[in-house]
DNA sequence: ATGAAAGCGCTAACAA
DNA sequence: TTGTTAGCGCTTTCAT
């Protein structure tokens, strides 16, 4: 029967085995880049392919193989501009192997978690998992994944000794030069506002700046230590703290950009002027980092590169049966990006 | 033979058979919500499926049905908040359903545009397509698409006569509203940053601007109109060459908030003061509305519950062979968001 | 209202 | 190196 509309009819490999003379087992092996394939015959099953521009049918291939041609970005309330450059790496690296990217927002601390993650795994015919900040960290989920056999590649994880690959940024070393610079510049106080507790990367960047202080020869002064939480009226928050008592700090460093123009906005409110009586930056350099009045001085993450990169990693250990266990993390370089929220100082 | 690590075995349709005593093709139908099944049976069914927590394999399914269960949002370069927003309400309506979200990134203008779409469509077993502006735009596009069966909606388009599902927000009336409140406030020369001239928000946003200077009787200027393009960049040129004037406007109202984000900052750059001397006014809500010093009067769009909605009847679409020719549009309501930048003015 | 049988397009196992 | 035969789990068609 025709269906009703012919909306756009799909070439199957019986086509192309035909057309290229060749039963479909060949054409499936070819398409699935198996060795034992005559050279001469692999060009003629190709040149059919895109002749007739053949598309495995993705349905049936996983059906048949009970493979996943899926990867699952699983995320927790995310920054838009991060989610959205993550996005474009993961998209860029499924389009290249022909995989698709499902997204999977949850709640990191929701006791169902795992059960959430394992039927995600389980209807969709266990696809890869990327797992991003916090929930790269979340050992005990982590460790029951690896039992179950799911493949999956993390994102900035605290940990790199558990073996799963990843990707991930120096924080340490980043918030270090940060501070440094900061210090360079003449600031002696340095108010610094952590970021949420339950991401690795605020411990690393908080010791970063303390390790800054500490090779500088500046006193560690435990009151100029705030708790943010990543957000924008957390550093609302933060930065009133700070700015409100008579030996405010010169300097602050939030741990990430939005908290960062938190407290431009508070500066703002109480008349502070930037930079000229406090520098402020931020970490991340997402587009709000220009958008604020002065534009923040902040830490660059290749966020896209990384993405691609780790989500190539995570197709190849789905493709083959990789030994996941060696397989190791790739650190990417950050940049340290000066703006005018650390201007000219003490004038 | 045994799978290298079983990793979570799903339940198959047999098993809910048998377990509720019925034949496959009961279950069948009972996930499919078809009518002709006992109303005992069915909870029979029902309880089965529950109890051994069955989901229906959608590779299956869609090889099965020649159905598919996925929804692709189609969009280009859109704003970071924006995508995330929409993508959550869409996750939430898929969600719903047991549909997923797929991801296409395009170019606009792209001659093979098309093309992509149509592959797309073909390798995903006819996927359901959300047209995000300004794709929703392209007539021909959309045309071709509804020729080829394509099942599809639209948000914010220009021409709601196409017989397609839709959303929208009535951008004429709220740019409409904005402007008038701006001109309530004793302003009598506003500048107006057009949108991107390809995105129907941009002329209908434009209207509404003038609508309420005629209405109000104010004269319009023209040399007071400068066209942007929705990038913080584009605002910070059109800022630029409204207050470079001697006679500048008092009042600038950006076609989007990014770009109203510019003005502000060439506003700081040449030290003038908002909200005293000049007020400024966005569009669209984004998070960068409120970091800006001052934070931004602008106009809130329910993106993620239009996202949801259009969704929904997106897959109401796809299930039933539904009539899509008498399928109309939604129009949301906007909300005037009034903060700092447009405060009291003239002292 | 329910069931039996025949595929959907592909890959897995085994032959040749 | 290549082909043959069974399915994968579901929906369809056609009976009953």
């Amino acid at each position: 029967m025709l269906r009703k509309k012919p909306t756009t009819r799909p070439v199957t490999i019986d086509e192309v085995a035909s057309h290229a003379g060749v039963s479909i087992k060949t054409v499936s092996r070819v398409m699935n880049r198996e060795a034992a394939v005559r050279d001469s015959t692999r060009q003629r099953v190709l040149a059919a392919a895109k002749e007739l521009n053949y598309k495995p049918n993705p349905a049936a291939r996983s059906l048949a193989s009970n493979r996943s041609y899926f990867v699952a970005m699983v995320y927790d309330n995310p920054s838009a501009s991060y989610l959205l450059d993550f996005q474009s790496g993961a998209l860029e690296a499924c389009r290249e192997r022909g995989y698709s990217l499902l997204l999977q927002p949850c709640d990191y601390q929701s006791p169902q978690l795992l059960e959430e993650l394992v039927t995600l795994v389980t209807e969709r015919g266990n696809p890869g998992l990327v797992l991003t900040p916090p929930l790269s960290d979340l050992s005990d989920v982590v460790e029951q994944l690896d039992k179950l056999g799911v493949k999956f590649v993390r994102v900035a994880p605290v940990d790199p000794e558990h073996p799963s690959p990843y990707v991930a940024v120096d924080d340490r070393a980043a918030a270090y030069d940060l501070t440094r610079y900061l210090i360079d510049m003449g600031h002696k106080r340095i108010g610094f506002i952590k970021g949420h507790p339950h991401h690795g990367a605020s411990q690393a960047r908080f010791e970063g700046y303390r390790g800054a202080l500490r090779d500088r020869g500046l006193s560690f002064d435990k009151t100029l230590i705030v708790q943010g939480f990543f957000s924008f009226d957390s550093g609302e928050q933060c930065g009133r703290t700070l700015l409100a008592r008579k030996d405010r700090p010169t300097a602050i460093f939030a741990s990430n950009d939005e908290m960062a123009a938190g407290v431009l906005h508070i500066a703002h409110e109480l008349q502070i002027d930037v930079p000229s009586t406090l520098s402020v930056a931020g970490f991340d350099d997402t587009p709000v980092s220009r958008y604020t009045w002065p534009s923040l001085t902040t830490i660059r993450q290749p966020v896209e590169a990384m993405a691609k990169s780790v989500v190539g990693t995570l197709i190849a250990v789905m493709r083959d049966e990789r030994k996941k266990d060696q397989s190791k993390g790739t650190l990417f370089p950050y940049e340290l990006v000066i703006r005018g929220s650390t201007g000219p100082f003490g004038r």
